[in-house]
DNA sequence: ACATTAAGTGATT
DNA sequence: AATCACTTAATGT
């Protein structure tokens, strides 16, 4: 598999090289789960098209989204616990049929005194996760699910392209760690907003959120 | 036509 | 914001 063209603007030439030599090309079916708690990731994805969800898990099996991992991105989670190969405290799923570029971790190590573009890629990823998180943390401490869902639709919206979105209000609520009816009402708020309209398993978004 | 599943709503905590 | 109980609407068989 070569690495897409655009990677040219992000990274060196020798580094390219050297991701398309030990770089193995995967494909991911839509719905797939990629990776789940406990196991211990062996390879870093870059992820070329498509989207992967990712999310935690509590004891229960209730489920927490965290963010989504969008083309030519990597895992930030992959960076923390598997480069000294703690299993993973996440679940991921593709989210749409994936195609990613798997780099085996040994040569982390490696790069990132070698390549200053892999670094400064790497650090990216782990900065951008961050603060995403901390913007979550924020809404979750203040309680504002409706910011929340505004964010989740954006982000699903951004995710596939795409200004209709398809889930259920009970998938949502899943995902927000919240009750359908809590979901429901806020959406139907939303829609009175005239910010979305609502079918059944879909949602359209009206110009910009 | 009937059963199943998604979505809407009022009342209560 | 969550839960309950119930209604209405859409969809599958």
């Amino acid at each position: 598999m070569i690495l897409p063209e655009h990677f040219s603007a992000v990274f060196e030439p020798d580094l390219i090289r050297e991701i398309n030599k030990k770089g193995r090309h995967v494909s991911v079916n839509a719905g797939e789960t990629i990776i789940s708690p406990g196991q211990t990731i062996r390879t870093m994805p870059i992820i070329l098209s498509g989207s992967v969800k990712v999310s935690r898990i509590d004891e229960e099996g209730k489920e927490l989204l965290l963010y989504y991992v969008n083309p030519e991105e990597s895992c930030a989670m992959t960076f923390t616990c598997c480069m000294q190969h703690y299993p993973s405290e996440i679940k991921a799923v593709a989210e749409d049929d994936v195609e990613m570029l798997a780099v085996p971790i040994s040569v982390m190590d490696e790069w990132l005194v070698k390549y200053p573009t892999w670094k400064s890629f790497v650090m990216k990823t782990i900065r951008n996760r961050f603060n995403e998180l901390l913007k979550t943390i924020d809404q979750i401490a203040f309680q504002k699910l409706d910011e929340r869902l505004i964010h989740y639709l954006k982000e699903k919206s951004k995710a596939s392209g795409s200004k209709l979105i398809n889930a259920s209000h009970e998938q949502i609520a899943g995902e927000l760690a919240t009750s359908r009816v809590v979901i429901s009402r806020l959406l139907k708020k939303l829609e009175n907003e005239k910010k979305l309209l609502l079918y059944r398993n879909q949602i359209r978004i009206l110009g910009e959120l």
